[in-house]
DNA sequence: TTGTCACGCAAGCCTGCGCTTGCCTATGGT
DNA sequence: ACCATAGGCAAGCGCAGGCTTGCGTGACAA
């Protein structure tokens, strides 16, 4: 499996993740649309799909193929990597409640 | 400030985070000593300071000087930007306590 | 079948990054 | 004063990474 720290160096691809996020279920071109319109990224269709395809390495983005179309689908699981190798505390909140 | 991601992307500098989160407050040379016994890394020492500039840019690694030695200290604070951005549901734990 | 659309593959270019090399400053020990 | 230690600055090298270019492939519509 590739690297999810190097995948992240980019800000092109952080700026997918969150198109992601935003919107699941994308393909290329309404990636690339998104990511003009709303990130001010002009970015060519085999740079976006490079990037696509270090981030499915990574494991970052899972994608699934239906007819001509392929769709993509965030993944931040492998971010825990990052949060449990140098261990953040969850958040100052008091999930419990309190009196 | 610099770049969180970009300074996350190199394995050396993950590895020297690594260090500091285990003993705090380590100089330049016992880095460097520990990253070779360690970590099996053999890095020059110009290398090592430079990573420790990226980081310190990134806001990871925090330094303090003391006589001709300088002291270094990790700060996990900035990963925070990472968890927050793509919202990380912080551990299935039930941190209540069960039964 | 022909054409278009969504996407993949691969080679080349070019900037950035990590590392080395060499020299310099300053603190502390003797 | 002398020297060793701890660290800094800056130029250069080599390679990986991101982008472009060009062509190829499978799916759907006419």
């Amino acid at each position: 499996m590739g690297d999810v720290f190097r995948a992240l160096a980019d800000p092109t691809r952080r700026a997918i993740l969150d198109e992601l996020q935003e919107r699941s279920g994308q393909t290329l071109f309404e990636l690339i649309n998104r990511l003009v319109t709303r990130h001010g990224l002009s970015s060519t269709r085999q740079a976006v799909s490079q990037h696509l395809g270090v981030l499915e390495e990574a494991g970052l983005v899972r994608s699934r193929r239906e007819g001509r179309y392929k769709f993509h689908d965030l993944d931040t699981a492998p971010l825990r990597a990052i949060t449990d190798r140098w261990r953040i505390d969850p958040q100052e909140e008091d999930p419990c409640g309190s009196p």
